[in-house]
DNA sequence: AACATTATGTAATAATATAACATTTATAAG
DNA sequence: CTTATAAATGTTATATTATTACATAATGTT
């Protein structure tokens, strides 16, 4: 069961704006898009993005610099991603997989390092640009 | 058997800086390092960090916007990476576990994508960081 | 109510990265 | 060897991404 957070009023603009989009949105672009809702300062974007980073709202996807809403009910908090980048279309989604995530959740290695997080992040070309 | 390269003279300072850290490297902080070798302009570093990473000689951190000079003699292309980072002391190194590298490079999930590259980044803290 | 924590507002600035254009050097082809 | 082509360089300006610092307000806890 996942924890219910409140979103803050900044918190719960972001969100949904970044909830509703079908792309990964950048921050800048987000800010472009609030002001009307008088958000103004690229900080106001960010501290909301950290928090909904945090508690697994949203996913940074690190090689793009941008955000996608969480499409994984049972991602709690963000320290299991994998994500499917399209390298023509740039479409992205989450890669909801048991098996990956069982096999990265206990993956060790022999430098005795215990890892709490990962992220990956695939790429190629999506079924429609293969096709192209 | 990689293919041999002949690095230009831009490339071979800014590999050579990168290749001798202990730590990954940031754009400027190349930059700042290699202005006594007459490389002045953040797009001169850009340029060659951009080759680098083409050929595989040097891979990027994409969660720390950093470089790292590839620890894997048979990666020839960036096209499969893994990392572990700490959290604590940031200390990074690449991960060549060939179980791992397989099972990645052989994933295939229901969208229909064909995955070319991937890259993987694991976060804890080290064997120093936890036991303090 | 008092306290602590979290969130907000605002201005300034730091850090990361690319566009555009001119020129030079290296490589390949005839 | 010389012409053509591709790759690399130099330079200026600017775009994009992200944080510091400081003041205030709202929310949650005891």
């Amino acid at each position: 069961m996942q924890k219910q957070y409140n979103l803050s009023k900044n918190q719960k603009i972001i969100f949904d704006i970044i909830d509703k989009s079908s792309e990964p949105l950048k921050a800048y672009s987000i800010l472009f898009n609030v002001q009307k809702k008088g958000i103004k300062a690229p900080l106001q974007v960010y501290r909301a993005l950290d928090k909904l980073v945090e508690i697994g709202k949203i996913h940074k996807i690190e090689s793009r610099n941008a955000f996608i809403a969480c499409q994984n009910s049972s991602c709690q908090i963000s320290k299991a991603t994998a994500f499917s980048i399209c390298e023509s279309c740039e479409n992205v989604s989450e890669i909801s997989n048991s098996k990956l995530s069982k096999y990265l959740a206990n993956f060790a290695d022999e430098s005795g390092m215990k890892y709490n997080k990962y992220n990956l992040e695939f790429f190629g070309l999506c079924k429609k640009c293969k096709s192209k």
